[in-house]
DNA sequence: CTCCAGGAACTCC
DNA sequence: GGAGTTCATGGA
């Protein structure tokens, strides 16, 4: 991985990245595991993803698998979040490999083979959860909307070439909003959840600092089952998503299909650290085929 | 009109 | 402890 500073247009730091390892961009970002990125064409090259992570905007961009732009950004910013947030230090083609040789079954193949370059974000833990709770009985472009309107409505605004993005606005600040503006959103019954979590976070009563760092699965869905709203689908989706547990396995109406493809002898607690992985290769695999 | 969406709480038995 | 119902909203 030989990491490259230079200027873009408008004295923008970027970093080009060659013989970067086993990543694909527009999987990565298309697959929905994350709401925030939508594909863009500031620069010249095939793929463009742009969005705000952790309070910065970015713009992720490829032309082939083994090189990697990352625009709004130098080697320091690159070492210290970005290269954490897609995962890089992970070494996915082992990953893959491990995956294929504890289950042996042509579905699976199939779908980690058409998912090969996802990577699972490194994503803010309270965005996670937060954007999770929205996703509940909804669908992905209205979840996109509401967490849009969210953030363009309470986070903080980051000007980037003229134009304006938002980051995701804070517990604390949610809360102070209160139950009937965050129905303002359209987030219909999810409005009383979010503040259920906001309440509970800004008060203590679930840290997710704790959850990130204790290492019992279980412990973890306890925690987060505290709050009103949050079962195991949307635990499971916040801890793959937002507290690095890729022993998560995330079983929604896609995955139930997925699942009768599957021999019924498939049990994704063999694959362990990797099931969350495998998971979303084969959720991206069921959703995308078709289309 | 009905059905569905990265579900969970609630209400019955 | 499982099965069925309800919850907001908008697009197909």
């Amino acid at each position: 991985m030989i990491v490259t500073e230079f200027q873009a247009k408008n004295q923008i730091p970027a970093i080009k990245i060659q013989n970067c390892p086993y990543i694909d961009i527009f999987k990565s970002f298309d697959c929905g595991q994350c709401f925030r990125f939508d594909p863009v064409s500031v620069f010249d090259h095939k793929y463009e993803f742009g969005g705000v992570a952790f309070g910065r905007y970015v713009i992720f961009a490829q032309d082939s698998f083994d090189q990697l732009y990352i625009y709004n950004c130098t080697a320091k910013d690159f070492d210290l979040i970005w290269c954490k947030f897609l995962s890089l230090e992970e070494n996915y083609e082992e990953i893959d490999k491990s995956i294929l040789s504890t289950e042996k079954d042509i579905y699976l193949k199939n779908a980690v083979n058409y998912g090969k370059g996802i990577r699972i974000l490194k994503q803010d833990m309270w965005e996670a959860l937060c954007s999770f709770i929205i996703s509940q009985n909804n669908n992905i472009p209205r979840i996109k909307k509401i967490i849009s309107a969210m953030c363009e409505k309470y986070g903080e605004k980051i000007e980037f070439l003229g134009s304006f993005h938002y980051s995701f606005p804070s517990a604390n600040v949610l809360l102070d909003a209160g139950v009937d503006e965050i129905l303002a959103l359209k987030t219909g019954f999810r409005a009383k959840y979010i503040i259920d979590a906001c309440s509970k976070i800004v008060n203590n009563e679930v840290s997710l600092a704790n959850i990130y760092d204790n290492e019992s699965f279980d412990f973890c869905l306890s925690e987060l089952y505290k709050i009103k709203g949050v079962g195991l689908k949307v635990a499971s989706c916040a801890l793959l998503f937002g507290f690095n547990k890729t022993e998560a396995f995330p079983v929604d109406v896609w995955m139930k299909r997925v699942l009768l493809n599957l021999p019924s002898t498939f049990d994704y607690n063999r694959l362990g650290k990797n099931a969350g992985i495998a998971q979303q290769y084969l959720f991206y695999y069921e959703r995308y085929k078709t289309t």
